[in-house]
DNA sequence: CCGTATCCCCGAGGATACTG
DNA sequence: CAGTATCCTCGGGGATACGG
């Protein structure tokens, strides 16, 4: 099974070739917990280590290093220190980065536009499973 | 920190509203292990239990079951029972299921067009720790 | 054929303490 | 300030067996 044999709407444009590991190891980095707080903080521009780990809400000291680590080691962002006393160390966008953030955005727009119909959908699916049946030839079945 | 506070290069249209935990949402469905498969699969068609399960290298029943449960409840899904002898249940994707296949595949694309960039990050990343230093006004420091 | 039910393992990630 | 190091918990997900 490859995600690049994802055919649809005929005006959608097939990737070029075998975009399945890459696609899962991109969804496994915006996928995981803290990595899209961390890009959306950086798209607005440079931002120290302190000023992440205040600006994401929750987020422990510990993930916030890994995830910056795993983000620089895909090439979307650089880390820049400037040795003085205290340190400092700044975190930026890479050009890929910025890429990224447009097919991420279209994820975003998609999600808030149809949050109010996967609500309502996950109130008939769980306030009903009486409506979980089947009308065919005039008989009711009961989804066991 | 909010998602919805992403902003960029401008021709980005922002999310209405906090689409943020929303999006939150959206990405642990799609970002799981199984269900961007299930859906590419339904891309091309209605499909029986069994017909996914060979399609999908390695899924176990278990998360099959549970996958398509998860579609279903979002309402990316639906499922249809048959009352035959043997039982059939075709899944097949939703309108809402359908439209989620275009920022999807937007971003299967960017993966496609990136992987080799994120390989070459890797590589200079994974293999070259020494290059692990910044040059300021002509003194060279090593990453600690 | 299309599932549930159980058991079990492993790793993502939190809490806390320490360091240059 | 910007990290490591260590310990520990919790749940995602695999394997297996059973059921309508």
């Amino acid at each position: 099974m490859s995600l690049s044999h994802i055919e649809l709407p005929a005006d959608m444009p097939a990737p070029d070739t075998g975009g399945c590991v890459a696609t899962r190891e991109i969804l496994d980095r915006i996928g995981d917990k803290w990595s899209l707080y961390i890009v959306a903080m950086l798209a607005k521009g440079p931002r120290r280590f302190n000023e992440l780990k205040r600006g994401i809400d929750g987020i422990s000291q510990r993930m916030l290093t890994l995830t910056l680590r795993g983000l620089e080691r895909d090439g979307l962002i650089t880390r820049t220190m400037y040795p003085t006393i205290p340190p400092r160390v700044d975190y930026e966008l890479t050009d890929m980065g910025r890429t990224l953030l447009k097919p991420v955005m279209a994820l975003v727009n998609w999600a808030s536009e149809n949050q109010v119909a996967i609500a309502e959908a996950h109130k008939r699916f769980d306030e009903k499973p009486e409506a979980d049946q089947v009308l065919i030839q005039g008989v009711v079945y009961q989804r066991r």
